[in-house]
RNA sequence: GUCCGGAUAGUGUAGGGGACUACCAUGAAGGCCUGUCGAGCCUUCGACCCGGGUUCGAAUCCCGGUCCGGGCGCCA
């Protein structure tokens, strides 16, 4: 049985009338109307309706399209007719239909729109789920997003490396790390790949990225937190936060535009027009954040406190778009950020927000080993558990900066979803690990 | 973790002590129909999360459990 397909729907033209094509997909719906029978093929790309003349159709070919179920898997060879009453001005008079697999009955959800289905029967089925075209478009448009960023690094002289999710130590202090059975010892999912890629500024490779998996063993319960999350990372040498801070700026802007273009038809899919943000995004101190909320919010915010989730959304009122917050107080910030040599209170931190929610957090780092050495035992650490990263900071390595960029948020907010397992093919949170 | 809300056919919902033999839509099965495009019309099928309690009577009220949603917290 030939299942290879000749065209997509979409690549199907009324100028192809009397040419004859072979079509694969899925039965997406089927209106008989007695003497005469249409078909919607869904493929990747699109739909095409077939349609089927009763009195003059093989019976044995009429016989196939009766007993078939909606979503069911099918091939359907056939004749393309100019049609002005079809859809796309064309359908295909089948010849051949063959079933590759059937679908049973009843369909675990809706595929065409008509009915609803929660987030959670919606991720119970996700196989399905994803054969309707709204929750394809997400996910196509983040594979351009993705493409768009590496596009992007790469063009801005960044290396891609990829780096352990299984380690020995953590991060940082405070967040809590999943534990893993590693052989006969016990081993942690990796947070973030913060400390690895500060090693490669000693290995000399200037410019890294790397996009991947970060675990939180946090028991958060939003619609903006995952348990594991798609991190965008960068770290660059010889260079200090504000010129990171300008690489990631104009990443975002870059990708808002390179996804325009090449997702155009799934953005119209979603209904969605992409406004490219414009650069230089807006800078505030930490100190201006917080006279920000003060004057807007009745929680007020004292210096040294981390900006609450109600704080965010009052800022991002206020200014109403992308925008920084740098020069974070010291003591909120990890311990391997870079104080000010004039004011080491304050650090060489930033925040990028969107008017929802943090997308991304970075600054300059510590090179200078005792102060990195210092600064680790000062948050509680034991350096001795740091030593395989410490070491690196021995041997020449230059001042460098960077940020991690939380993927999912850039997604989300890109698209002005409201829930970030939307954005994540198969989102694991508190309560859920499977499918 | 905590506060609030919820759980009714495969899916999405209405109903909040008796008139429930549980509404509607979608779906499935069957029938009519040659231009549908969320086709239309007719017939049929399919559900009250689990356990305990109150009551003459519980989908409905109470208690416990499980699961889900939302807010907050936690959170480079």
């Amino acid at each position: 049985m030939e299942f290879r397909r000749t065209h997509y729907t979409t690549q199907i033209t009324p100028q192809m009338d009397t040419q004859t094509a072979r079509l694969a997909g899925w039965v997406h719906e089927i209106r008989d109307l007695g003497g005469i029978m249409f078909l919607i093929l869904r493929d990747r790309e699109g739909l095409t309706q077939v349609t089927l003349f009763k009195k003059t159709i093989d019976p044995d070919v009429l016989q196939i399209a009766k007993s078939l179920s909606r979503e069911s898997v099918i091939t359907i060879e056939g004749v393309v007719k100019k049609e002005p009453k079809a859809p796309n001005g064309y359908e295909l008079i089948p010849t051949q239909i063959d079933i590759l697999n059937p679908a049973q009955s009843p369909l675990p959800m809706d595929t065409t729109g008509k009915v609803d289905a929660e987030l959670d029967t919606r991720l119970d089925n996700r196989f399905m789920d994803v054969r309707r075209p709204k929750t394809q478009a997400v996910f196509r448009i983040r594979h351009h997003m993705l493409s768009a960023v590496r596009g992007f690094l790469e063009q801005e002289g960044f290396i891609e490396i990829t780096t352990p999710k299984v380690v020995a130590t953590a991060t940082e202090g405070g967040t809590a790390l999943f534990p893993i059975t590693y052989f006969d010892t016990e081993a942690f999912l990796n947070q973030s790949p913060q400390l690895f890629k500060q090693i490669m500024m000693s290995g000399g490779m200037d410019r890294v990225f790397e996009i991947g998996a970060i675990f939180r063993a946090e028991e958060h319960d939003t619609r903006r937190h995952l348990n594991e999350a798609t991190s965008i990372d960068v770290e660059a040498s010889f260079v200090d936060h504000e010129d990171v801070m300008q690489v990631l700026e104009r990443l975002v802007a870059h990708v808002y535009l390179t996804v325009s273009e090449d997702a155009a038809s799934s953005l119209n899919t979603l209904g969605i027009e992409l406004n490219i943000p414009e650069l230089p995004f807006k800078r505030l101190t930490y100190d201006e954040a917080i006279e920000v909320n003060n004057e807007h919010s009745k929680e007020l915010l004292e210096w040294g406190d981390d900006l609450s989730t109600n704080a965010e959304k009052v800022i991002g009122e206020v200014i109403g778009a992308h925008y920084f917050i740098k020069d974070w107080p010291t003591e909120i910030k990890p311990y391997y950020t870079q104080p000010y040599e004039d004011e080491p209170v304050i650090t060489k931190a930033f925040d990028l927000m969107h008017p929802r929610m943090e997308l991304s957090s970075g600054a300059q780092r510590i090179h200078d080993y005792d102060l990195l050495r210092k600064r680790i035992q000062d948050q509680g650490l034991n350096p001795d558990g740091f030593e395989f990263y410490l070491k690196a900071f021995r041997y020449g390595i230059p001042p460098h900066s960077g940020w991690g960029l939380g993927a999912e948020r850039l997604l989300m907010t890109m698209l002005d979803v409201d829930n970030i397992r939307d954005v994540v093919l198969f989102p694991r949170d508190r309560k859920r690990v499977s499918p």
